[in-house]
RNA sequence: GGGUCGGUAGCUCAAUCGGUAGAGCAGCGCCCUUUUAAGGCGUUGGUUCCGGGUUCGAGUCCCGGCCGACCCA
């Protein structure tokens, strides 16, 4: 099927390559994929690759001794070779006595005359190997010559223990895999240069362990996400990226255009619309682990692209969804962490704070929390006074545009969120805040929803989810305003048909991992984050 | 968008009041047969982010721009 599906992509290409005719703006009918297919000087001429600094006498001493490679009948790219496993797991094999294979990078290098140990290293480990003429013969120790730090080789050799102890490959045979023509980050201080960490991630992983090790963290995070809920019964799905309305969420989405059926889409805000479809057809607990899209400012808590879990479970309510999300939390950190006491330090490596995730968290309603820090009486209060005192009492910075439950929800924020360590539900939350969530039976100013805030921010929001296709008609096109075009009839057609009750969730994966790890910009979980283009 | 701070050798960092741009690592040469941030001796390497200006003289001061970090909106 996969090859039936390449033959028909190459026969339109194809196809559209003869039928293609210059048109009056000269470029439709035109596009990248066309023009790296068609020819490749082309694409060249429209990304150059960056230059390779001919001056640099470092980068230029390796290209010399590519060439002298090549002289010597040896290809510096493209050899295969076959491990004994990942140096890591060389480790684990290592046997005094016992002959190992070992790949990687070439990471340090101690020259003691006769004899060179060197360090071989992936993301999983390093292993130190012993080169010695006499082990190697007199053609690998020419080539042996030519090969410099960064450089990928393959090795042969047997386990043993050097005098201070440290597990070596005594080496009888290696061979060059590749080649690396520029120079590694220093060997003790790593990569520091936090621009170069972010656009040149692959530096910041080989060299700097603490990247490596928050990377690692959210893999296990996503895969173990994962496997919490498929054991609970939950089925992982995969909705559309490219949405004709971009719905789910309150936010400025990104635009694109498909050019076969001429029409304008959006990347998703959120996969919310498309998960509710499938309890509409019968899937009763779904989740997708979702790339969200939002054209909006970037800071250390927000980058345009981000990870986001789902989940919906039909006949559940808020009050289960939180348990659920209590539990898989702290399973994460269970296994990310060894703990339910998430220890975050500074560059110094002392404990700068320690978030408890011991169960039962707090469950708090959204009045009492404010009360708790605004005054018993401030509900009482007119929106004036709520004003008077905000700005003078609280000493908050109130703009005169807030409405009055803005002006709650300031200092909510402010004194609340911003001042919460430990895991805290904030539940029946105002309507106006969350106005698409189901209203509460027993006072239908709220809502039945919570928001989870772990150390100063929003982890987490629940809901019961809105099931009624005419409220949340009324919602959409209150949302919309003028735009009502941007109201997914789809989806409530879709509610129309009827959609059983169900809990629903969001849990922000990077700010997770960002309060696992005490990670404290985003960009240090994402492993590309969006930056301008340098030049 | 506004404010503050930063950008110096491949990497990590110095450079006093405006006065010859330095060090460590890496590289290169030599010594060393179990080193491990190996060591010893010697040595190469600079568009000080870019463009203007002030000055006898600018990495340093001023103006504009680019990129980044943090805070605020």
């Amino acid at each position: 099927m996969g090859n039936k599906h390449d033959a028909s992509a190459a026969e339109r290409r194809r196809d559209r390559r003869l039928s293609a005719k210059p048109s009056h703006d000269g470029l439709s009918g035109f596009d990248l994929a066309e023009a790296s297919f068609c020819s490749q000087t082309c694409a060249k001429a429209l990304h150059s690759p960056p230059k390779m600094d001919e001056e640099n006498e470092l980068i230029a001493l390796r290209r010399k001794k590519l060439d002298a490679l090549r002289a010597k009948g040896v290809e510096p790219f493209g050899a295969g070779f076959e491990p004994s496993g990942s140096i890591g797991e060389v480790r684990e094999k290592f046997k005094e006595g016992e002959a190992l294979r070992a790949a990687g990078r070439i990471a340090a290098h101690r020259d003691m005359g006769k004899s060179h140990f060197l360090d071989l290293r992936d993301a999983s480990g390093r292993i130190q190997i012993y080169v010695h003429a006499k082990e190697v013969g007199a053609e690998l120790v020419d080539l042996f010559r030519l090969l410099d730090i960064g450089d990928f080789i393959g090795v042969e050799g047997t386990c043993f223990l050097t005098k201070s102890g440290e597990p070596t490959l005594k080496v009888h045979t290696f061979r060059l895999l590749a080649k690396a023509l520029r120079p590694l980050p220093e060997k003790w201080h790593g990569l520091q240069d936090i621009e170069a960490r972010y656009r040149q991630r692959y530096l910041d992983l080989f060299t700097n362990e603490h990247s490596r090790v928050v990377f690692q963290k959210r893999i296990v995070i996503v895969r173990e996400t994962r496997r919490f809920l498929e054991e609970r019964g939950f089925l992982e799905v995969e909705t559309p990226i490219l949405q004709g309305i971009a719905g789910g969420a309150a936010a400025e989405p990104f635009r694109t255009h498909h050019k076969a059926l001429g029409l304008d889409l959006y990347l998703r805000i959120a996969p919310e619309l498309y998960l509710k479809r499938l309890l509409v057809g019968g899937f009763n607990k779904v989740f997708e682990i979702s790339r969200n899209f939002r054209n909006e400012g970037i800071s250390r808590k927000h980058n345009p692209e981000f990870t986001m879990l789902e989940a919906y479970w039909a006949y559940a309510d808020f009050e289960k969804i939180a348990n659920l999300v209590e539990e898989l939390i702290c399973h994460l950190a269970e296994v990310v962490c060894g703990s339910l006491q998430i220890e975050h330090r500074d560059a110094d490596g002392k404990i700068a704070r320690t978030i408890n995730l011991k169960r039962p968290w707090r469950r708090a309603r959204y009045h009492d929390l404010v009360r708790e820090v605004a005054g018993k009486d401030w509900f009482d209060l007119s929106s004036e006074q709520r004003r008077e005192r905000a700005t003078h009492e609280l000493k908050l910075e109130i703009l005169p545009q807030l409405a009055d439950f803005e002006v709650t929800q300031h200092l909510f924020e402010k004194l609340v969120e911003e001042a919460t360590i430990d895991p805290l539900f904030v539940t029946h939350c105002p309507k106006e805040l969350v106005p698409l969530a189901r209203q509460n039976s027993e006072d239908s100013s709220l809502v039945d929803v919570f928001e989870l805030i772990i150390y100063g921010a929003e982890i987490a929001p629940g809901y019961t989810e809105l099931n009624d296709p005419l409220v949340q008609r009324q919602r959409l096109l209150e949302q919309a305003g003028e735009e009502t075009q941007r109201i997914d009839e789809e989806f409530l057609l879709a509610l129309e048909h009827g959609m059983p009750p169900a809990g629903g969730v969001g849990v922000g994966i990077d700010r997770l991992t960002m309060l696992l790890t005490g990670a404290e910009s985003i960009r240090d979980v994402i492993l590309f984050p969006l930056l301008r283009p340098k030049k």
